[in-house]
RNA sequence: GGCUGAGUGGCAGAGUGGUCAUGCAGCGGCCUGCAAAGCCGUGUACGCCGGUUCGAUUCCGACCUCAGCCUCCA
């Protein structure tokens, strides 16, 4: 059974979906405006394997991750980088696309773009100022927070305790300062779409709440995202939503992953410690990022550090060795163990899922012989709910990342080595051993012969 | 100030009202030409102060510390 720790209940609750037949999943995705972080990466991880995990216990996924192409911060930077604002969000589309293939498939089944969407903003401005939840001000649409009695229910917060104008002046045309912009208006030279309310462009809050109804229905059984989206974002998306569509609760459960700090500072651009994933992924495989990231139950605080990372290739090491010495076995039906998924199903345990794989691991060479490839395709199942153990042993172990040698000067020095061993001349077969070490390669002499794997 | 979350052994990080986390690092051993890998064994812990309890790291309360949010940052 499923629990899921629900935001707005404050805790893990049994899961079920509203159709068993078609469950329904949302995720927050990028403001293309730049590169993303690993912090943006850790909602994108969690959520990949708890959409994994959906599909393994549900005939069907609907997973529906989007991408905010226009936003404020996209016309900055166009305006700084004197070109179109479309130019700009193509291009980071197309990096976050690759950033994607790198972490191992982060795939979506819907992948909705806010530009594409506006007709349904249009008709839910519309029926949110018919209800009376929203008025026109100044050429902008405005949601009136006083209006909805629910407000603050998801984020724990009353509207009287907020502290409008704390870090941002309020604007005057507000009946309250809460009162969040659904429409606002653009200059001649913005970006804009033509409406009943004039030129202008969308709040980001609406967006997410109408690509929701239009791709996934009125009522989703999971929201996801970050910690610092549940307020306002996520607040005020609700607001909206439940106001638009009474008879519907509009999610069901809310997900949120903590937040990512570096060598325990908060990242910021301002700090210089911004760990962009595109540079992470040019030194190390994306399974090891992965692993990092899940190494964390996705509630809590990551701290990300160097040590994170040598952590993570000792376990992925662990594991692929287990995996390897029992043949590789693979298959796409095989069931991971019972206390794996059982860790999975208690609110996305991946630190303890991971022990359990590493246990699984562990007991395989006790196994007898004929139980381990059984097991080793179980540990296997397992791995790729995680989205680890997809490539070969092999590949792992002798993937050519900018060493100092190939993989034919490794094997010529292996085979010198050899000879030399034979030999009886020790002393030249170490010598070998430590430019190999030197180099990055690590060598391990087994009855059948010597192998090699690349270390960090 | 308000809201939310977090504080576990050298490090990372689960979990539990009273016997085990796990991994890395350490120590001892097996294996090895020596290593590595693997295996076996082993030590150290639950922020602080009260309360409930036969017994609390685990429940309750206060406190301390840290992080995030308080109008557009995952």
């Amino acid at each position: 059974m499923l629990q899921l720790h629900d935001t707005a209940r404050r805790r893990k609750t049994p899961f079920a979906p509203l159709d068993p037949e078609r469950v329904t999943l949302y995720v927050c995705g990028p403001t293309v405006y730049d590169h993303i972080h690993i912090g943006n990466a850790r909602p994108l991880v969690v959520f990949d394997v708890l959409a994994r995990l959906l599909r393994r216990l549900y005939p069907t996924v609907v997973y529906a991750r989007n991408l905010t192409d226009i936003d404020d911060k996209i016309l900055d930077r166009a305006r700084q980088e004197r070109c179109a604002f479309h130019t700009l969000t193509a291009r980071y589309i197309q990096a976050f696309h690759e950033v994607c293939r790198g972490l191992g498939g982060l795939d979506v089944d819907v992948e909705p773009c806010a530009t594409e969407t506006i007709p349904a903003m249009l008709a839910m401005m519309r029926n949110l100022l018919e209800r009376g939840h929203a008025y026109q001000a100044d050429g902008h649409v405005l949601f009136a927070v006083e209006t909805y009695a629910g407000y603050g229910e998801l984020s724990g917060r009353a509207v009287a305790d907020l502290h409008p104008g704390a870090r941002v002046e309020v604007a005057a045309y507000k009946r309250h300062p809460a009162d969040f912009v659904l429409w606002k208006p653009s200059t001649p030279e913005q970006p804009g779409w033509d409406s009943p309310f004039g030129r202008g462009r969308p709040g980001w809050h609406l967006e997410c709440s109408c690509m929701i109804a239009q791709h996934l229905g009125p009522t989703i059984d999971i929201h996801g995202g970050g910690q610092d989206l549940v307020f306002p974002h996520h607040e005020n998306e609700r607001a909206q939503s439940r106001c638009a569509h009474p008879d519907e609760s509009f999610v069901r459960f809310w997900l949120h992953n903590g937040y990512v700090t570096v060598e325990g500072e908060k990242m910021a651009k301002s700090i210089g410690n911004v760990r962009q994933v595109r540079s992470l992924l040019e030194r190390h495989p994306g399974e090891l990022l992965r692993l990092a990231l899940l190494h964390t139950h996705y509630r809590k605080p990551l701290d990300w550090t160097d040590g994170l990372l040598g952590q993570a290739r000792q376990t992925l090491d662990r594991l692929y060795r287990a995996w390897a010495d029992a043949g590789s076995p693979a298959e796409d039906d095989a069931a991971p163990s019972a206390a794996f998924m059982a860790a999975l199903c208690d609110d996305l345990n991946t630190p303890l899922a991971l022990q359990c794989l590493q246990h699984e691991a562990a007991a395989m060479p006790r196994l007898p012989v004929p139980q381990q490839p059984e097991a080793a395709r179980r540990l296997c199942a397992g791995a790729r709910m995680l989205g680890l153990l997809e490539h070969s042993a092999d590949a792992w172990f002798h993937a050519d990342a900018a060493a100092a040698l190939d993989t034919p000067a490794i094997e010529a020095l292996l085979a010198e080595r050899l000879a030399a061993r034979q030999d009886g001349d020790y002393a030249a077969a170490d010598q070998i051993r430590d430019r190999l070490l030197a180099a990055g390669i690590a060598v391990e002499d087994r009855p059948e012969g010597s192998r090699w794997r690349r270390i960090m």
